[in-house]
DNA sequence: TGCTTATCTGAACACTGTTCATTATTCTTG
DNA sequence: CAAGAATAATGAACAGTGTTCAGATAAGCA
């Protein structure tokens, strides 16, 4: 048994979040439980119910490093390209490139849902709107000439686009031929989309 | 207990996949179970596994039926609207209602997923060909002057942005604020990409 | 009628999330 | 230092899940 004290809370907290991040990425969706994790750190299911709520805290808490992870990748492909549309393109692609890298904890993030009536928290929606506010970024640089609402229109609209063709894309449910992949959607995607785009909104 | 030959293997299957159906409308994802579902058609659950290899057979099922409902709801947009343009508006909105109406099962539809290496079986993807040619249609007259690739790549292209807006929209996943609604954001992506695909492809 | 065959059952197994009375350990106070 | 209070961790128990299969039951046939 754990001694007591041997890690606060919090630091059982963070075991037990990479702990299921290391499950979900070996053995997927299916293989996550409770008693897996409590064993992979060392305690036992009951240490987790004293650390979190019930596993839906637990996989929000999973589910938000994998927002900061997908926030630095994209973060870092908007440094690195030039052009506003080239910046668009990269993060299109590397997000497709996340969700095929980490299948399973990118699934989590859209397959899990709280109860009914139990809203996500704030600092979760937080995390959300920070990824959009990088899309919006190279949007405002192409088409300066739209108010606050437009581009929040302008921003979800594409990427929950660039969304919707990694999720059918992934789970086998776009009937591509061999001839199609998914990064040639992308790509297509992003073009006609700025194509639009750029002759103005609304 | 229920007689022998009351029901043929068949007449079971349908009662099963409508009973399921129904528990989904009422209960939602997570109401549905096989025990469930073997009560509400008066058999036991070893009967269930009779007439289904398992509970991902019948799910295909309820999904086969969710799909060839969508394409009754979708097909009736395309003959009432006259122009291209406007019958992929209706069919995008059609698509909306749909998942709003249905949530549970619409979820299903795509949450749910096969064992690794159980691919789905070819009735179901022509469904799903069948659904994409619906939108293949007007997407052809609006520009005659594509080859077939092309016509699949638009194809999935639109209907995968449509699906995107609608997960994350009826998902609570867009951090939208009440100023929008996940159907303008279908207005929006419909018209801007048009007017993209308008003026050529590829 | 008795026998075979097809149909159906429901207990059993291994799992799931969740709770909470017990126990084990540490901290504090006399 | 010893005794008591407070905290930390356990793990058995509960109600649920999908799945299997030996055995009970009913229908068809000789």
């Amino acid at each position: 048994m754990a001694r007591r004290s041997d890690h606060s809370r919090e630091e059982i907290q963070g075991m037990a979040i990479r702990a299921a991040i290391a499950i979900l990425s070996q053995e997927g969706l299916q293989g996550l439980s409770t008693r897996k994790v409590a064993a992979a750190i060392g305690y036992t299911v009951g240490t987790l119910y004293l650390v979190f709520k019930n596993l839906d805290e637990l996989i929000l808490h999973v589910n938000a490093a994998a927002l900061d992870e997908l926030r630095a990748v994209m973060e870092a492909e908007l440094a690195k390209a030039k052009h506003p549309q080239a910046q668009l393109q990269a993060m299109a692609h590397a997000y497709l490139r996340f969700a095929r890298e980490h299948f399973a904890r990118w699934s989590l993030l859209f397959s899990h849902r709280l109860p009914e009536k139990v809203e996500l928290p704030s600092w979760f929606h937080n995390k959300v709107r920070n990824l959009f506010a990088l899309v919006a970024q190279p949007l405002q640089q192409i088409n300066p000439n739209l108010n606050a609402l437009e581009y929040q229109q302008a921003t979800r609209v594409l990427w929950s686009s660039v969304h919707g063709v990694c999720e059918l894309g992934l789970n086998d449910k776009l009937t591509l031929g061999g001839e199609i992949q998914a990064e040639d959607l992308i790509d297509a995607l992003v073009k006609n989309y700025l194509k639009g785009f750029t002759q103005g909104w609304g």
